[in-house]
Order: structure tokens, then sequence, then C-alpha cells
DNA sequence: ACCCATCAATTGACAGTGTCAATATAAGCA
DNA sequence: TGCTTATATTGACACTGTCAATTGATGGGT
């Protein structure tokens, strides 16, 4: 802890990176400027031209990271073995799901076009994993069905994508969120395991 | 056809949404910008102040008139009465499907609640207005049901606005279009069509 | 026809922003 | 030691939204 902060911080990527998520959890993805960050860290408003190219580039890395995060959250669940099929194919939509709730904030900057880079490796690959791994999981539980398995995939995914952003943006907010005792998010993986025959 | 132009334009808050319409489709709701807005109609930076309180105001009301219009069309499809019940119920998705798909940019708009007013009385009603609408429809079509009707309708809608949202951000870009020679979408409704028992 | 209140538009300013160029400082290596 | 490279600062530019003050036009009442 030097006194008078030397001229180099030694350690600024990571401290940006922690800053400009501390941010993005408080107060939203649009506060999450290259100076508020610059701010927080207390360094120059140029200083994170060095680490980030630019805006695009750390939220992108923020992004990457999260996505990582949930990766490995599901990797971890799913070296449990003691798992039903259904349980299996829906470890990954009930992490996003899980994940989405608890930082609406992170997850919506997950699917910000506009202010992430789709096309940076990072992203391509870990979305990429999480997606075969969902296949993974279905072509396991259900190797024979009358549902194309990329279809069901990309339905299941969608869906779970789909509840998560429509309300945080305040839709079915007069619905109750339980049905039948359960949450409702719960109700709806459980039309999936009708139509796929799975338990 | 005043010459010189005159110092009232007379009609500005409609040749203002116009615009800034037009800015979307073309540029993406970042370069939506009230002064970008008000240069396309040839005013001042300050003017549109009159007739939209801020950039949210002005994009708000453009994303109630989008929902208004998406609402029209299903409006009258569902006037032809010649229709399966899995084409009812199928109305109200399609919709959003086929507009998300032909209008990214303005289908984009009408999620971000950062950018627009989702407690605006004219929001909550026709986002209203059109999942009534699909509750209605499920509900004439099976009124006898394993699943809580609410929860088929959250999940349907959650289906197809996710698949929207993701296809945008590039996912399941590597994934074909057409399955068996259908379209993916048509696929995924499929999926629901088997689980309701509907055709 | 006039006056005046009201509405509509302009101008100018302010605090933000991202990003770039020029500069200063420190680190690391020969 | 000195030189190269990496890192941080400062200052500038062009944007943005939004506000206040001002000017311009309209329309209703007398």
């Amino acid at each position: 802890m030097p006194k008078d902060k030397p001229f180099h911080h030694r350690n600024l990527k990571e401290a940006l990176h922690d800053a400009a998520l501390s941010i993005l959890d408080a107060e939203g993805v649009s506060a999450v400027t290259i100076r508020a960050v610059a701010r927080v860290v207390g360094v120059s408003h140029a200083a994170p031209v060095n680490h980030y190219k630019d805006r695009q580039a750390l939220l992108t890395t923020i992004a990457v990271k999260q996505f990582q995060n949930i990766l490995m959250d599901v990797t971890e669940r799913l070296g449990n073995s003691s798992l039903s099929s259904a349980e299996r194919i829906e470890a990954i939509p009930s992490a996003m799901l899980n994940y989405g709730l608890k930082h609406p904030n992170r997850y919506q900057l997950l699917w910000r076009r506009d202010l992430i880079d789709y096309a940076d490796p990072n992203i391509l690959e870990v979305t990429d994993r999480i997606y075969d791994w969902l296949c993974e999981e279905i072509q396991q539980a259900i190797p024979e069905s009358a549902f194309d398995r990329d279809t069901v995939a990309i339905a299941l995914w969608s869906m779970v994508h789909g509840y998560v952003d429509m309300r945080q943006n305040g839709m079915f907010l007069e619905k109750s969120d339980t049905v039948n005792g359960l949450p409702r998010q719960r109700a709806m993986l459980d039309v999936f395991r009708a139509v796929l025959g799975v338990n």
C-alpha cells in the first residue's frame, strides 16, 4: 500500500475489470463508462486504453468472463453423475435462469450486441461450448426423438433467455411467480419435460 | 410548400417520429439521437423538446406505435375464422417472429428497458392486450389441459422472443435455418403443437 | 384591428461521453 | 549506466442530452 500513489498501478487491467463489474452490478451497464471506471480505480481518464482498446473491448472481456463463470457452474454441476436425464438437460437452462435472475445487470450485458463484440473468438468459443454441451446432454438423454436435436436445444435456450429478458423488462409482472406451488420457471421447464418424455 | 422554411413546422411531432423511425431502420437505435433526428427534419437541436420531453419519450412513443402495428396485424389475421386451433395459437408468436426477423432494429428497441419507459400506460396497455389475446386463444383451443394456461402463454412468447433476440446476437448462426425442409422457427413451434396436442 | 397570452422554435451553454495525439514517467533489459 | 518499451497523464475534439433565455408566430377575446 504505497502512500503517494505510484505512477504505475501494476495491476490496472484487473482493477479496471473489477471496478467495471461493481459499477455494472450497482448502476447498470450504461454507467460502465471508461471514465467512470478510471475514476473508481483512481487513474486518469485515458489510462484504460493501454489495457482495453475501447469501451467495447472492456465490456466484451467482462462478458466473456461471465459466460465462463456460467460454464464453470454447469461443468461442476454436471460432474455429479447422480442426476436424472431431465436434470442433466436442464442444467444449462437452469443455470442461465438462475444467473439471470440473480445478476440482472450482468445478464443484460451478455446480450447487448451493440456493446460487446460477438465476433470475438473468446465469446464464440464459450457460447459454442455451452451450446454444444446442451446438445450433448439432449443427445444422451433422448437418443431417439421425433424432434430435431438442435431445434430442441435452441427452443429450450431461447425460452429461458426470452423469459429472463422479458421478465426484466417488466412483462408478466402481474402474473404470479408460482403456479401450483412451484416457481413459474419450473412449470415452464416441465412443459419441455413432457414433450421430450424425460423425468 | 413554403419557400423559406417558416418558423413553425406545423407538423413537427409526426415528422420527428418518422425521421426517427427511418434512422432506426438504417443505423440502429444508438443513432436515434434527439439531435440527429432534429438534423434530418431540418430543425434546431432543441426543437423536439416541445413535442417529446426527452429521448426516452420519443423512443417510447415509437415503441408503442410498433407494438400497436403488431397488434393490428394479429387482429386482422385472427379475424379470419377459417384458421385451425394451432394457427390461432401461433398467430401472435408468428407475428412477433416475422416482425423481429423483418425489422431487427425496431424489434431491438421494443425490449430496451434502458431506453423506453415500460411504466408508460400506453406500453402497458398494448403489451397486455397482446398477452391477453394470446391467453385467450390458448384457452379457446385447449379448454382442458395439463398445463397452466399462463405458463404456456409465457413459455411460448418467451421462446419466440428469446429466439429472435439470440439470433440477432449471432447465436445459432452456424446451425442451418431449415430443418427437414422447414424453417427452424416452424420446427420450434411444432414442439409446442406436440405438447399442447393441437393441429 | 389590436393586444396579449400561449405555444413553438432558436441559440447558447453545461456537463458528460469516447477517443485520439502529444507528452511525461517508470520499468526492464543490454 | 543508458535505451527501449510499456504505462499513465494531459489536453483536445466532436459528439451527446438537457436546460435557460430568447425570439418568433399563432390565435382568441375585446
